[in-house]
DNA sequence: CGTGGGGATTCTAGAATCCCCACGGTGCCCTAGT
């Protein structure tokens, strides 16, 4: 057996590898920078995580969420990996600073990209080896980086500052634009590049096209009530999720719940929980749910609106049949459907117009907060103030006025998100196989379908009463839930006692 | 584009109606002064 089985062996206890993990290790083993896309549920974490047992130093991962960060501390933990912390904002300063002391001693260290603009673990984290610096969902860094978390755009400097150690970026879903986006972003000239399928065969794809929206609103009672659960029904806005959920509760009499960005954080935990714990039946939601929801048996995913982008709609219906067994999601469309996606990218971006009056505004103004004070004051939302702030900054380091730079960055960004909408928009009309349409958009063929008992889309055929709940389902059932609840609490407090 | 909050207007002194405008989705971060 060699090292590498070995060290999974005694880690964590498996006997072989997931499809991609073992060339991606050995890439990173070799220290040269790494790009892999590997499906949902193909074990990204593990990429890293063996290495790091393999080489000296600390692992550096750079995580977008919170609660993502928390639970593979947790996981390490149990799995007896007690060198693992997470640095944030929910650690108090003492803690914080006890990190920064030890930080010598960690194996497995997460942080956000907000978090490690900070001079103070910057400077710290020169100090030590960093053997591995990780990028986890890095889809993030183009999704997010050019405006609305613009620190993501800032890791390659990082990276630099820490003497560029080698580096490992990991996704589930990329077009070859995205990857390239990520690769520059990072600074990875020449990494080595680990791509596999976003094709997900035995999630069946479904369109439907109704009316209007009252006419989508009767049809997704009708779905959540036939159909087998658990599922989610992502919704374009928040207030959406609350109203739908309540109809659902009312005409379906099933346990659902919703979720979203503007809910407070205790409330947006239970949800989950209640979501992983199979004790709600749906989950309507914003885009903001599903990263870090590892629940295997999701069998359907609704959206109730077209997403934004062939991407969002690949990763939100990956949140579906993780277990391989089979599920279905289904699309939801109406006419105008776009028309309010298109005014949101429309108002998000500032016109040359606002740009000129901001420019007017600012004149000598240089500290980085008072810039952001005179921002919110005329009246731009954070985003748009962090977006701008960003740009400014960026520009003036260059060393002249910048405003054509800004003009045409903007500019180029909202131009981009017109046309990636348009084109998921378009993959769903045009005629012909769904999934072919899809994969050609990530430069992947359809390959012939092995699994035959899986359902291909709605122009492939399929039925959808094979998705249909079979037997007795749980309705709302108060005890049912009071046991469970119970039954956890008892769990929870043995954990403690061993 | 579609919706909803709020101020102004209305006909006749407090409520009904209108119109305009803002908003809509994603998450990190001790900022400062109690």
């Amino acid at each position: 057996m060699d090292k590498l089985h070995q060290a999974l062996r005694r880690h964590f206890g498996y006997s072989s590898f997931k499809k991609g993990q073992e060339t991606i290790m050995k890439s990173v083993l070799e220290g040269r920078d790494t790009v892999a896309m590997l499906p949902t549920g193909g074990g990204k974490s593990l990429c890293y995580q063996l290495p790091g047992f393999l080489t000296d130093g600390t692992v550096l991962i750079v995580s977008p969420l919170l609660s993502l960060m928390e639970d593979q501390v947790q996981q390490l933990k149990m799995r007896g990996e007690k060198r693992t912390a997470a640095y944030n904002s929910v650690l108090t300063y003492q803690e914080r600073d006890y990190i920064l002391k030890q930080l010598h001693r960690l194996k497995f260290l997460y942080i956000s990209p907000e978090a490690l603009q900070s001079e103070q673990i910057i400077k710290r984290l020169q100090t030590i080896k960093v053997s591995l610096f990780v990028v986890d969902e890095a889809h993030c860094i183009s999704q997010w980086g050019h405006d609305f978390r613009p620190d993501y755009s800032k890791l390659g400097e990082i990276k630099a500052l820490l003497g560029n150690p080698p580096t490992l970026a990991l996704t589930a879903t990329a077009t070859e634009a995205t990857l390239k986006d990520i690769s520059q972003m990072l600074g990875l000239a020449e990494a080595s590049y680990f791509i596999y399928s976003v094709d997900r065969p035995n999630i069946a794809l479904h369109i439907e096209n109704l009316r209007d929206t009252a006419a989508k609103t009767e049809r997704l009672i009708e779905l959540v009530r036939k159909l087998q659960g658990p599922g989610l029904v992502y919704c374009p806005t928040r207030k959406w999720t609350e109203e739908l959920a309540e109809r659902l509760t009312e005409e379906t009499r099933l346990r659902t719940g919703f979720y979203h960005g503007g809910m407070e954080s205790g409330d947006r935990m239970l949800i989950q929980q209640q979501f992983i714990r199979n004790q709600l039946d749906a989950v309507c939601c914003t885009n903001a749910f599903g990263m870090g929801v590892d629940k295997p048996d999701v069998r359907y995913v609704i959206h109730f609106n077209l997403p934004q982008t062939a991407e969002a709609y690949m990763q939100e219906i990956g949140r579906a049949g993780r277990d391989g067994q089979q599920s279905i999601s289904i699309l939801l469309k109406a006419p105008g459907d776009e028309g309010i996606q298109e005014q949101l990218i429309q108002t998000e971006a500032l016109s040359q117009h606002d740009i000129d009056f901001l420019y007017e505004k600012l004149a000598d103004v240089k500290d980085e907060r008072a810039l952001r004070d005179i921002l919110q004051q005329s009246g731009l939302s954070e985003t748009q103030a962090r977006h701008f702030v960003h740009l400014y900054l960026k520009v003036h380091h260059l060393g002249d006025d910048g405003r054509e730079l800004i003009y045409r960055e903007m500019d180029s960004r909202k131009h981009l998100k017109l046309k990636k909408m348009a084109g998921f928009a378009s993959i769903t009309e045009s005629e012909g196989c769904f999934r072919r349409g899809l994969l050609a958009y990530f430069n992947e063929e359809l390959k012939p379908r092995k699994n035959s008992g899986a359902a291909c889309c709605t122009y492939c055929g399929l039925d959808l009463d094979a998705y249909e709940t079979k037997g007795d389902r749980p309705f709302m059932n108060e005890l049912t839930a009071w046991e469970e609840e119970l039954d956890a609490i008892f769990a929870a407090g043995r954990d403690r006692l061993c």
